[in-house]
DNA sequence: ATACAGATAGACAGACCTGTCTCACCGCTA
DNA sequence: TAGCGGTGAGACAGGTCTGTCTATCTGTAT
């Protein structure tokens, strides 16, 4: 709104806060994290802070918004990359969650880390929190939906329980293998919906479709 | 090891402290809860509390241990009911999660949030949290194998996957549904092992066998 | 030159947090 | 009865947290 953000010069008081909120809030948590931390590591006075942000909640309100930017710029960009090297279907996830998990300073996800950490009634952060999913799974809804999946809601509903649960394995470090285990399981998803044979036909949907 | 723990009388300093911190750590988040908080609820005296505990860490180890044993006791045993039922597969541990859900005080996985409001060196409490997933992944290898899964390590491996994400997506609150679709993912984990017409077969495993 | 907007530096208040310490009490057994 | 281990009540120290306030500096537009 007003500032640069970007292209331009070093970055003002409200942008070197945001960025240092970022990186401390992800590494280390939010309760964690203290204002003066914040504010000591991007060189800026303490009424500038409190200038651009009212209170803490502001700044976590804020890093939870740009964190789900960056988050899903990076995301749907790996994914698209991918989908354009005609490498595979749904299961290309994985190898986009994999490059992540790589990444040294992976700390799980940053949203359900600070679902985790927020008892009750941080109504604002909850709701920034929900948004992110959901707009996650709009994105893999229309992903499969390309891919020519029969039932894209529900192979996304699918695919999100595994994207959470490997990212959750990820974090807790115990399994290698855990992407590859991911990557099975997306393949299945996208198999699945085409073999009428069992039970797990009770929406209507249309029968085939390998479109795209 | 030195106090009754059950059967006798009311619970002595020690037990009624433990009992305090079950609650509180797991509604509010560990660094959210205070020491003085658990001592006033717990009606005990700070010394009391300091002679049973020398820091907030013993008492945060010995509040994962206690959950491990109590979650376990409960989910196993939710489990082998249903299972005495003959009322199905893998895919029984989806009604086992959703009756979890269904209790007003769930606020998701106890251990899932404590390693995520965790950052680093706690490396006490990430072993706790890795032995309870382990476990955790034990049972359910060995329920696979009962179930006559020919391949009950992979089957579990995706399993925890899937549990994880179920309990993330149930704790974001948002799909009312993600019972169901946890349930139709462990039905096809079930169900996938006998047919290897496509490319999942990158382990070395015995061909087929719909044993026991 | 002057006025102003925004930044820096840092003291300060009030709350909360962990952990220590003192003192009095209660119930037990020797 | 005398002692003793476990307990309750609460003061206290030292640190950290959020948030406020004052005072000073700098660059720019008038």
């Amino acid at each position: 709104m007003s500032k640069p953000t970007s292209h331009s010069s070093p970055p003002g008081a409200r942008e070197r806060i945001v960025l240092t909120a970022l990186r401390l809030f992800y590494q280390d948590g939010i309760r964690a994290t203290g204002i003066d931390k914040i504010i000591a590591e991007s060189g800026v006075a303490k009424m500038s802070f409190y200038r651009h942000f009212p209170s803490k909640n502001d700044l976590i309100a804020e890093f939870l918004r740009r964190r789900h930017e960056i988050w899903m710029q990076r995301f749907t960009e790996a994914v698209e990359t991918k989908l354009a090297q005609g490498s595979g279907g749904l299961e290309i996830i994985a190898d986009v969650l994999r490059h992540w998990f790589d990444d040294p300073d992976f700390r799980g996800c940053a949203f359900i880390n600070t679902l985790a950490e927020t008892p009750l009634p941080e109504t604002q952060q909850h709701q920034i929190i929900r948004d992110h999913k959901a707009s996650l799974e709009s994105y893999i809804t229309d992903l499969a939906t390309r891919l020519g999946s029969p039932s894209p809601k529900a192979a996304a509903s699918a695919v999100m329980i595994i994207i959470e649960g490997t990212i959750i394995r990820a974090h807790m470090g115990a399994d290698p293998t855990v992407c590859d285990t991911c990557k099975d399981l997306l393949k299945r998803i996208g198999r699945s919906q085409r073999k009428p044979n069992e039970s797990s036909v009770k929406r209507n949907e249309p029968p085939l479709l390998p479109g795209l």
